[in-house]
DNA sequence: ATATGTGAATGGGTTCACAGCT
DNA sequence: AGCTGTGAACCCATTCACATAT
């Protein structure tokens, strides 16, 4: 076991780990080997053995993994056993649909409260939520121990909210926002971007032409 | 200049130098140093010459680089210059939302058909465009020259779903389903996944308990 | 027999540092 | 003088291969 430091890479592939585990639990299987995973997730078996060996010792040689217990395992490590306290900053379309999006509430990600900007949005309900004033951010992130924010505003709005939010207390920020924001070094920050995804895949499309689909027999 | 293979990791990074040259040019700035862009980007100086220099001498020694002329060049590099005609699959609310999403359009990614297996749908218009079933799938891919996807059903789907957007044609997917699919070696994926975002966030925000926010005085 | 855990080897991306151009 | 372009050095992640456990 090594228990120096673990490198980003490896901390962002474990939630992957999880949910692969998760599906086959549901489907009733008791143990995985190392080599199964990598097949499911299209990795080397070893890099998954390398990853885990960061964490501890979870399988048994000549066996495999316990799915249940390496499941519960990784999901305590990545503190996916606890609710987690989340804001959404921004209630127009985008963060309407982030709102009553069904995945992140079984996840342990509880939306408490929604903030914007707009006068006009004051007063409406978004997701069984009352939309608040940016005015009361500080004081409902101290109330409710919230951690996390999401950030689903307007461009050239995104830097000062997150700033907003930093400085409210909160410690990690999603942001939907196509800007490449700057936060303080203890803060962690994740970027939902699909037109940079789109942007970079276009690149490899170009080169496709002609590109070997099939040897001719 | 290095014509040889391009690092995946550097293809991923154009988008985001396109993304600042645009906002530089819209400011009014018509030269910029790499040191310059580096500070903007938080990477170093030296990565972004590095970058660029795969694909060309784009700088002048001594001056910089103008932004104008180096945006252009990034674009066509990239392919932001073309039009890329792309198709959803899934109107649900996620799908509805993305539909409705004005970013993607003024970047080159129009969305020319709108999917879905729910015979309920059909006969619904989303964002202007008539639901399609399943069934005209290929036909109407391969009418309308569609090599792009967006994949935004139910997990339970989304595999099966990219199977048969593949074989209409299509060779690259932009999936919102969380799920890891398989694809042929020839086609590519780009995952839009916050929920993974979030679960590799939670184990960074576990260590900051009592992390070095300010060393005291 | 079979599959883990892990040092060692490998490979690839980042940073350095300086030659070269303006 | 100032900043790019780039081989070389460095560093870190992946893969290998085998001792080890069941």
């Amino acid at each position: 076991m090594n228990s120096g430091e673990v490198p980003d890479v490896v901390v962002l592939r474990l939630p992957l780990y999880v949910r692969v585990l998760s599906q086959l639990l549901h489907r009733g299987d008791n143990v995985v080997s190392s080599d199964q995973l990598g097949a499911l997730l299209q990795m080397t078996p070893a890099q998954i053995r390398k990853d885990l060996s960061y964490f501890g010792r979870f399988g048994k040689q000549g066996r495999g993994y316990d799915v249940k217990f390496l499941r519960e395992k990784l999901r305590g490590i990545l503190g996916l056993d606890l609710k987690w306290p989340t804001c959404l900053v921004g209630v127009g379309r985008l963060g309407q649909a982030i709102i009553n999006y069904p995945g992140f509430v079984p996840e342990g990600f509880d939306i408490l409260a929604a903030f914007d900007s707009d006068p006009e949005q004051m007063g409406t309900t978004v997701g069984g939520l009352a939309v608040q004033p940016m005015s009361c951010l500080d004081e409902t992130v101290a109330a409710k121990g919230i951690s996390i924010g999401i950030v689903a505003v307007p461009s050239a709005q995104a830097q000062s909210v997150i700033g907003r939010l930093v400085k409210a207390g909160v410690h990690g920020i999603l942001n939907y926002a196509p800007v490449a924001p700057q936060v303080p070094a203890d803060t962690v920050i994740r970027n939902v971007d699909p037109v940079l995804s789109l942007q970079s895949m276009t690149f490899y499309l170009m080169q496709d032409r002609g590109a070997p689909l099939a040897a001719m027999p």
